[in-house]
Parts: C-alpha cells; sequence; structure tokens
DNA sequence: GCGGGGTGATAATTCGCATTATCAGCGGTT
DNA sequence: AACCGCTGATAATGCGAATTATCACCCCGC
C-alpha cells in the first residue's frame, strides 16, 4: 500500500472501491466530522451546518458510492437494523420447510417492511444433534436481537441472553427457565379445551390421549387442559416408536375418540389401529394443515404461524429500542389464539368415520 | 453510564454481558495485546508468550462469556464468515420456494459445513418490483462475500460488484455486463441440444419452441441451442399472456411437438389446446420436477440445484479467500451439467398422449 | 563495564464512524 | 479594551480487536 501526504498527515491510498467518510470529506472540503453530521441530518445549538454547506457534502455523497460500513457504526454504539434468526435444527431442509416455512415467510415479510436484514447462524456447531447458540465465534452480537426457532430450546441459552440484556424473542412458549423469557406462543391451553367441549358436544364420553414423552412447555399446556376437562373422561398414555399396543389401549379405555400431540402422531396411530380404527374419532392438538387421514382431513388446529413471526418481530423491535432498564413495562410473554379446525375426522360417536 | 477510575484512564463501566479483551486482560494480569495473541495463536520471532502467560489467559477466557465483537474484528479486517444472500424477489414466500427452496437449502447446507453465518438482505428498497442491491444503508460490506440469486438481476449492480472487487458469485448464467461476473449455472444450451437429439429420434420433424419475450441468458442460450439444430425444424413464437392462438399456431407450422421455456408456460399452453392437444408432444426446457400435464409427468430437465448452491458457494469462498490482484486464476464462469428428465408426454410421433 | 542478542511483554496506532469538547472569528456591549 | 454570545466548524476521543513498533530486562562474552 502506497503512503501518500495529505493535510499534513500521513494516510494511506483508500482501496480502490472503499469510499469513506474522510475521502467524502476530503472531495467536500470539510472535516469527517461534518460528513457524519449531514449524513446523520444532526442539527442542534452546538452543531450547525448551514445549507449551502449540507449541500456541498451531499452532493460529493451522491456522486461516489459512498456506504457506510456496517461494522462500524457497530462499533461506535449504532443499531444496524440486523435481527439474528436462529433455528436449533436446520431451517431450510424440504423436511423443515413444513413446520419452519410459514415462520420464516412471516419473518422475512416483517422483516421487509421494518427495514431489517435477517442474519442466520447457520455456523453454529451442533452438539448433541442441536445446535449451540453460543460459541468462540458467534457473530450473535451483530445483530441489534435474536428470534429464536425450534421445538426445545436450550435452557442455558436462554439464561444467559436474559442474563446479558440481549434482546431476544423465543418463537413457541417458554417455561424452563427461572428467569422471564420474551416469546410469542399459541395459547394450546385453550384450543385443547376447545376441542375437548366440541368432542363433548359429539358425544364422546371416553377419550384416549396419546402424547410423546416429551417435556415442552406446550406439552404441559396440553396435559394440563386435558387433566381439567370437565366433560369427557380422558385417558392419556405415553407412546414411543412402537405401535403395536394401540388397538389393545383403545379396547382397554372403551375411549370412542383418541387425541394424539401431533398430526404425525395420529398417522401413525391410525396405521397401527387399520380397520379397528373405524368408526373412531381422531384429532391432533396441534397443526394439521396439510394431513389427511384416509382422504379425510384432519380434525385439530390452526395456528397462525405467520402471525406470530410477525408478533415476535414487532416485539423483538420494542425490546432493541427500549433501554434494559425500561424493559420492564413490555408485555414480552404473548400467546395468541389460534383456531380449532373442524376437519372430517372427529365426528358424532358412533357414526361413520 | 457511570465513569470509573481504571488503570490511570478514564473508562467507562462496562455494560453488563459485555465482556472484552480488556476484561480479559485485566483479569489475567496482562494486556489487551497478549489476549489478542494468544486468542488468535499467534506465535513469531517478535511476538513470543511462554505456555505459562497463554496458560492464565485461557483460563480467564473460558472462565467468563467472551465472544469477540464481529464488528470490531471486521473493522479490523478480518473475515467474518458471514456469506451474504441476495435476492431480486422476496425468497421465502411458499410461491417462490419452488424456486429458491432447492438453492437456499443447498446454500444452508454448504455455509455450515463451511462455518459460516449467512445475511439475509431483505431490507433492499423495492424498485420497479425488484430489489435494489446497493441503497443508503446496505449492510453488504458485513459479509465477506455475497450470493446473487434471481432471475433476472441488474447489470449496474454487478458492474458495481465487480469494480469494487467486491467478492460475489451469481446463481443462473449471466452475460448482462461487460465485465466478466462469476457464476455458476445450468448448460441450457446442452440441455437443450440433447432434448431435441431425442425428439428427433422419437421421429419429430417440425417443432414449435414458444418462448417469452425475455432477455436472460439462458434464454438466449435455449434459443442458440435451437437455432443450431440440425434435427428437425423449429418454428419460433413469442408469447404473451394470451393462450387463444396457441391451437392456430399448431396446425399451421404443422408441429408434432411443442418446446416452451418453462414448466408453467407449458401447462398454460397444454390447457389452450385442450383436446386438439391429444398426439401433440410436450416438452419444457427447464426444470419439470413436480410439473404434470394431464396425469403424465412432464418431459424436460432435472436441474442440481442443491449442488449449485454448493458449488456457488465454494467458488465465493476460493474468490474471497484471494487477494483481488491474484483471482486471475480462478475459473470463475462455471456451467454445471443437467440431465434430460424424459417424463412422458413427449413421446414418438404420432404416437397417443 | 559495555555491547549484543534473546525474551516477554506492552504502548501506540489503525480500522470507519459518532460524539464531545474545543476553538477561531466576528459583532455588539459596557 | 475587555467581555460576551453566537456561528461554523474541527481536533480529539471512544468503540473492540489486530498489528506494529518499542522497551525493559537478563544473560553472555570479552
Amino acid at each position: 500500500m502506497r503512503i501518500i501526504e495529505f493535510d499534513g498527515k500521513r494516510q494511506m491510498t483508500p482501496k480502490p472501491g472503499k469510499v469513506t467518510q474522510r475521502e467524502i470529506a476530503r472531495i467536500a472540503g470539510v472535516s469527517q466530522t461534518t460528513v457524519s453530521m449531514v449524513l446523520n441530518d444532526r442539527d442542534g445549538s452546538n452543531i450547525r451546518i448551514p445549507d449551502a454547506t449540507r449541500e456541498r457534502v451531499r452532493r460529493a455523497i451522491e456522486q461516489s458510492t459512498y456506504v457506510a460500513d456496517p461494522a462500524a457504526r457497530r462499533l461506535a454504539g449504532l443499531d444496524n437494523k440486523i435481527l439474528g434468526v436462529f433455528t436449533y435444527e436446520s431451517a431450510l431442509t424440504p423436511e423443515s420447510m413444513d413446520f419452519y416455512g410459514p415462520l420464516l415467510n412471516g419473518i422475512e415479510r416483517a422483516a421487509e417492511s421494518l427495514g431489517c436484514d435477517l442474519l442466520f447462524f447457520t455456523s453454529s456447531p451442533v452438539e448433541e444433534g442441536r445446535r449451540r447458540l453460543f460459541h468462540r465465534q458467534t457473530r450473535l452480537r451483530l445483530a441489534d436481537g435474536c428470534v429464536l426457532l425450534g421445538q426445545q430450546m436450550d435452557g442455558d441459552d436462554l439464561e444467559r441472553l436474559v442474563a446479558e440484556d440481549f434482546p431476544f424473542v423465543a418463537v413457541g412458549r417458554r417455561d424452563e427457565t427461572d428467569a422471564p423469557v420474551p416469546y410469542v406462543g399459541i395459547d394450546y391451553g385453550a384450543l385443547t379445551g376447545a376441542l375437548l367441549d366440541r368432542a363433548a358436544e359429539l358425544g364422546h364420553e371416553r377419550i384416549l390421549y396419546m402424547h410423546r414423552d416429551r417435556n415442552s412447555p406446550t406439552a404441559r399446556d396440553r396435559l394440563a387442559a386435558v387433566a381439567r376437562a370437565d366433560g369427557p373422561d380422558v385417558a392419556l398414555a405415553v407412546v414411543g416408536d412402537d405401535f403395536a399396543g394401540v388397538p389393545g389401549l383403545v379396547a382397554e379405555t372403551g375411549a370412542t375418540a383418541v387425541f394424539a400431540e401431533d398430526a404425525f402422531l395420529v398417522e401413525d396411530i391410525a396405521l397401527a389401529l387399520g380397520d379397528e380404527g373405524a368408526g373412531l374419532s381422531l384429532a391432533a392438538l396441534a397443526e394439521v394443515r396439510g394431513h389427511r387421514i384416509g382422504g379425510r382431513a384432519l380434525s385439530g388446529f390452526h395456528t397462525p404461524r405467520q402471525q406470530i413471526a410477525a408478533e415476535a418481530l414487532a416485539l423483538l423491535q420494542e425490546l432493541i429500542s427500549t433501554a434494559p432498564d425500561e424493559r420492564g413495562g413490555i408485555e414480552i410473554q404473548r400467546l395468541l389464539q389460534g383456531e380449532v379446525a373442524l376437519g372430517d375426522t372427529l365426528t358424532a360417536r358412533g357414526g361413520a368415520r
């Protein structure tokens, strides 16, 4: 790099194509400070720049290819309009698109209208099948804040984010930490209650609820709602990978309807039941869009995933633009209402299926 | 922010959760320089740090929550392991998933194995229906390099990227600029030739090629391949939104096979032909995965989109890790071979369809 | 007792931008 | 003449990490 003389001080030749405020300043015949002031429309008692000068600087900028270096802005303590997106699994595979697709779409739209870019932390090292949020080289701090996606999250990650006052929002209800985690989720408890009511209306008195042995907040919400159901009797059963015992369970409990934790589970159950499932009602306590059982639309829930994403980014933006010690006034845990998807597999007791 | 006294110099109270090298240095009883050296495993004649000190610093780091600030690293001229992703349209909508999905998936996987994060420039303002890459607040420079996606790109954008020596790779063949643009694409010319050969084998002597009035490089590649076809006679026709004239054109040209620029076009054409299309062969000179015409798999191409993405990121990485003046040796324009998808709609001349 | 050379570190500077403190010049008062 | 207030601008500094230049110290040989 050649050294040139300017203003009495040693200075590098600017790399080609790398225009800085300094360069603009030189062209406009002012100081770098002034350029910064003009760019940020600063004005006040202590900062006065006549329109003539402003105009001169502006023209110099427009005739150049100047763009502010985001790294420098960030270092100087300003927002960068960059939102982090962290997913505990790969987000863009064809399989995960079913779940992440609508969320990502909502996030993209929201980011677009907020004027933010999205930083996907695809580099996070995988440990025990899950990505780690914090690692030696995490670019997390480059973002103004971060959205967390995934069925299960790491409690330590969440604790640490809270402890560091880093703005973030989890998608999906969370309760794995003592600290209050900001989240936007679906009120599965209410939905579960509504579906149970519907089943009661249809005459079902004994229901079998099959769920996975999973300790997530939403799983507990569903169980709690099932437990306090005042209509039908609900028998609980944990399932693993083996569905051979399902027909026996149904017979044993005398259930006329089988609910399961999610749509995939219902599919497995229907398969295991075979013909014995005829006449039984089925429903998933989760999103059922696109799922069919024997040609019939599966009963369950419709969850507004795009809306969740939009709400999550809105909350994130609020957190970012509020100083840590003033965030007390923000409602950081938000549950959205989904709706019951009637479908065709939850029918009147004894009705044909 | 409170001012405290430290080391004889005025210094801010560190924001909670913001651990810097300085802080580590204080704990380990060394200078910030030393911490930096240890972190980067620097060693040499001019830099000597005994193992004892190294160890002390390492322990201090491990016991803290230190993570390097990417903005500062970047400002100091280092790579950030961040790759930009720019799409000329929204990438994550359900509709665009058909096209972008496999590409994005490939990009995510490649980024994962390269240890890079992905920055999506979702904030770019939309002008004339397309996003602008360069704008006042672009965060482009935060990335080490950038992948460009989209059917049509802006020539000025490409020129400017080349002029600024910014590492980038376009997905899809490009020729809208004088400057040599790095790209990874599909060899549509070869594929078109192969499909024409196949049609010839099947006895087709007159083919109608219908294409959009679009001036993209790949569109020209197809046309060029069609023009130099030595087998069948190919009649060209430009179509707009109105397909009413299609049956007439077929009759007029005496074509026994109709090729179109892409699968959607074939679908429209088949619709316009109705029963008159019976017996006619159809094919798209593009990816046909998932497209069926009257229950038959559409004939056309299979393009290795994931592989394109992987190759694009590999090339990008090469460009990034090579100084601008030494990039001469890199093959920056790469065409991958796709394969002809025989399908069921390109059949022997006169055969039932 | 003085120079040479290796050792182990640090002070100073840089990156690009924002901000704070400071200053030179001018006109009007007392 | 000394003082004040206003204007228009700039020098200096900080942000966090990397890099360069420099230094203090000790041991060795003569």
